[in-house]
DNA sequence: CGAAAATTGTAGGGTAGCCCTATAGTTTCA
DNA sequence: TGAAACTATAGGGCTACCCTACAATTTTCG
């Protein structure tokens, strides 16, 4: 398929595609006409665009996302390898969820009072800077 | 204080608090000096720099830190806004640790059954392309 | 079949949130 | 007093795109 049916179906842009393209997340075959070459997509593009999805949901780099794509959307790992790599990023989604857990309840704090003079001193408790 | 001091006790980058300064979300007082001229910021800036830290786990973009810092820090809105902002927030942030919960479940269902067949079966679920 | 519309290509510029030189003015301290 | 430490500006680079503009190649329709 060329490059407007995939943007059709996973509603990414065109850009975007082309960038992922250019950064070796998916590939095309070319399809060469006169001067022009067509970028063409087959079905496994499909699979890894899912995947890529997955691991920016996850706020991973694209840099990082593409390492570790072809470990887990081909052939070249293991199951068992699959497996540990996954239980790796299920601990660091945890970790991702405990930070946001912990933002919340700064949150509610200031909710809670919100004078000022409140949240002054809470700022110090977060620990981002002391001395 | 000048801008090494707040490098040390925030631990943040020269560039980035210069960078914070252009975008408008800390301030300093010129301090002239020949031909140059120093920043010298006052520890208001610390309390700033707190919730502009808070706002960057919540992943927000500096334009709406700096969009809301002066209606939580300074004294211009009333405590019942605050609070109002505060909840909005507070739901922002819950549903991004629920799109985290479910990566994670997408995760674990990976895990279960590394087989590629079932991880193939398991993209169309996530719903990102149809068709 | 031929022309207009749709699609694709490349090239170039812009954005965010910084980092990393390089060069030079100012202050501090031994 | 002179070297070390700190600061400034200017410039380029990076990521993950978006948004023109213009040209080449379909596709579609009368």
């Amino acid at each position: 398929m060329l490059i407007g049916e995939l943007v059709k179906i996973t509603g990414l842009s065109k850009d975007g595609l082309r960038y992922y393209e250019e950064m070796g997340l998916i590939h095309s075959r070319p399809r060469k006409a006169g001067t022009r070459t067509y970028r063409d997509y087959d079905d496994t593009t499909l699979d890894r665009l899912g995947l890529i999805a997955l691991g920016k949901r996850m706020h991973f780099s694209l840099r990082d996302i593409a390492a570790t794509l072809d470990r887990i959307v081909g052939n070249k790992t293991t199951a068992e390898e699959r497996r540990a790599w996954l239980v790796a990023q299920i601990k660091e989604v945890d970790t991702k969820i405990a930070d946001l857990q912990d933002v919340k309840k700064q949150l509610l704090l200031f909710a809670e009072r919100p004078e000022k003079a409140v949240v002054d001193a809470h700022l110090k408790e977060i620990g981002m800077y002391y001395e």
